[in-house]
DNA sequence: GCCGTTTTCGGCCCGACTGTTTTCAGTCG
């Protein structure tokens, strides 16, 4: 069973609740937020339950006496009465119908009622015969925009990666700080949060002057056509296939603006229910009292105080837990990426590959100012990689032994591999191999369709045989490719934290592995990360902010971080 | 339907924009 399925049929309930009447909003609203809950959530619910039973359920966010019913109810049956009865009435596929742009449950039910559409195929001749047009609540303008949504849906396919984002973000904001009429611009959302994937981008702009800021927008390369604009908003479809939403703000309510803009939206729910509470109100312009006069605008650090909060970093905003530490005065102090002395994951193979050499590699880490650089090739076993055996290991290990007698101390470059973790838990290199090495990288790459129980296994006499110093990207995962390989993480962490072993948080873009609630769970062992850029080549070094991010998503400290520290205090750690 | 440092009953965050309308419902974030 999948938390997916499930949030999507508590969703669909919603949808067909909201059709049963206007009374029923709030119910509405509770199944809408236990969807969104179990939608985003990591633990299997499924496990929760058998592990837990029903108070285990309870005690999701949004999940109560009923809701929790209908998950148990589902799991012993596969089936949910309720949501069963609801669907003889309302036989439509709410679902993927609701995922088009501006179409919501009722505008669905309506053409459901009228023209007898149940899905995006119906939708499609629908539209194609002109149908649409003629209804009532519809015209013209509403049918061409339903063709324009399932164009962009089939199109963009949900959510692009944040390393694919966060850039066309920048480009624009870029373009709109050259214009005379822009005072400032910064990129906010699910992006600012640094989410590792993003629905679309949010900018704000802070200017006096709409129509010039709107007519920048319009002559930008990336943007594709304009969806809405009024006053304060300007909508619009990019190139890549992404929307963006253009904040045009004065520069008065700055903070308040970034402060909703940034999210998460239960983010923001939580703040202004404690602005409430003191008699405020907060919305995007400024947190005021009750006969509106203006508390805070300025800066977010502005707004968060004054009720009594201490400024929370972007990443952390995920109703997570980090306002009732900021009431308190306890949060974090995050690691930054100036904090980073060097980089242990990445590939710099003497055989080529889709590889950079060795030199360029180093004069890129040395140029990124890093004490140290960590060269961790493949082995034999990863044949499309041109992996090293231990003969060919060893003769590079002599290559980096020279090269660092000629680099003067600009950087240290260490030697290891990212060595592979084979099938049956033994490693790909022999003992005399390792034993040269300054530290050792290991990883999972092939056979990772096994089940929990062998592959947790695999994993764990890996690192209990062998003096394994960093467990490579430990999930394996690829962000909308492969599913993570099947492991059981409380296990894995138990060992990890009895060895020593520090887990990877792996940077490139469609890795990101730890993720963050991963990130979270491995802290509660005790364990230490190592934020690596696992680059092949020189420009991806730079990758690092992504790692960097995804670490601040999961609440790590400096201290938490091996590769914050000096050399040497770093090599003790792997002794 | 959920939830509790106002409450186990009575609240539940807030505003912008569009299209089809003449004052607003639906959708979005």
């Amino acid at each position: 069973m999948s938390n997916k399925k499930l949030a999507e049929i508590l969703e669909e309930i919603a949808s067909m609740l909201d059709l049963e009447g206007e009374d029923r909003f709030f119910e509405v609203r509770a199944y809408r937020k236990a969807a969104m809950t179990l939608d985003t959530m990591q633990e299997d619910v499924e496990y929760v339950f058998r592990k837990g039973g029903e108070e285990a359920l309870r005690e999701i966010p949004g999940v109560g006496k009923t809701i929790a019913s209908h998950i148990i109810e589902y799991v012993k049956t596969g089936k949910i009465k309720k949501y069963q009865e609801l669907k003889k009435k309302y036989p439509l596929d709410f679902t993927a119908l609701t995922k088009i742009q501006s179409m919501g449950a009722k505008k669905a039910f309506k053409l459901y009622k009228s023209l007898g559409v149940k899905n995006i195929a119906d939708l499609k001749k629908a539209i194609d015969k002109h149908k649409i047009r003629d209804l009532e609540g519809f015209g013209e303008r509403s049918e061409e925009e339903i063709k324009k949504g399932i164009e962009f849906l089939e199109k963009s396919g949900g959510r692009m990666l944040l390393g694919a984002a966060l850039p066309v973000a920048e480009a624009l904001v870029a373009q709109l700080k050259e214009s005379k009429a822009v005072e400032d611009a910064i990129v906010a959302g699910s992006t600012r949060r640094m989410r590792e994937t993003v629905g679309d981008l949010d900018i704000l702009v802070i200017s006096e002057k709409q129509s010039e800021v709107e007519k920048t927008i319009t002559a930008m390369r990336e943007v594709q056509s304009i969806i809405a604009k009024g006053p304060t908003k300007i909508s619009v479809v990019l190139k890549v296939g992404l929307n963006c939403d253009f904040r045009i703000i004065e520069k008065s309510s700055f903070g308040a603006a970034l402060q909703y803009f940034t999210g998460s939206k239960d983010h923001g729910v939580q703040l202004r229910q404690i602005a409430v509470r003191k008699g405020y109100s907060l919305n995007e312009y400024q947190l005021s009292d009750k006969k509106g006069k203006n508390i805070a605008s300025k800066t977010e650090q502005d707004i968060y105080n004054a009720l009594g909060v201490d400024y929370i970093e972007p990443e952390m905003r995920e109703a997570r837990g980090e306002i009732e530490l900021a009431q308190q005065h306890k949060l974090p102090k995050l690691v930054e990426l100036s904090d980073i002395r060097g980089d242990l994951h990445t590939h710099a193979n003497p055989l080529g590959g889709v590889t950079d050499k060795l030199d360029g590699i180093v004069a890129a880490a040395i140029k990124q100012g890093y004490e140290y650089i960590g060269i961790t090739n493949h082995t034999k076993s990863l044949y499309v990689e041109k992996g090293l055996n231990d003969r060919q290991m060893q003769d590079f290990f002599k290559t980096v032994d020279k090269l660092n007698g000629k680099l003067d101390g600009k950087i240290k470059i260490l030697k290891s591999a990212e060595t592979d973790i084979l099938k049956d838990g033994s490693l790909d290199l022999d003992k005399k191999t390792l034993d040269q090495m300054d530290y050792v990288l290991a990883s999972v790459h092939a056979n990772t369709n096994m089940g929990k129980e062998e592959m947790t296994k695999r994993v764990i006499k890996a690192m209990k045989e062998n003096r394994i110093s960093i467990l490579g990207h430990p999930t394996g995962r690829l962000i909308n490719k492969r599913e993570p390989i099947q492991l059981d993480l409380d296990k894995v962490f138990e060992v990890a934290k009895d060895m020593g072993v520090a887990m990877e948080i792996n940077s490139q873009p469609d890795r990101l592995d730890l993720n963050d609630e991963n990130i979270i769970k491995a802290r509660k062992y005790g364990l230490k990360f190592c934020i690596d850029s696992d680059t092949h080549w020189v420009d991806q070094m730079n990758l690092l902010r992504y790692g960097i991010g995804t670490a601040r998503r999961g609440w790590l400290t400096k201290g938490d971080v091996i590769n914050t520290l000096p050399l040497d205090k770093m090599l003790k750690l792997f002794k």
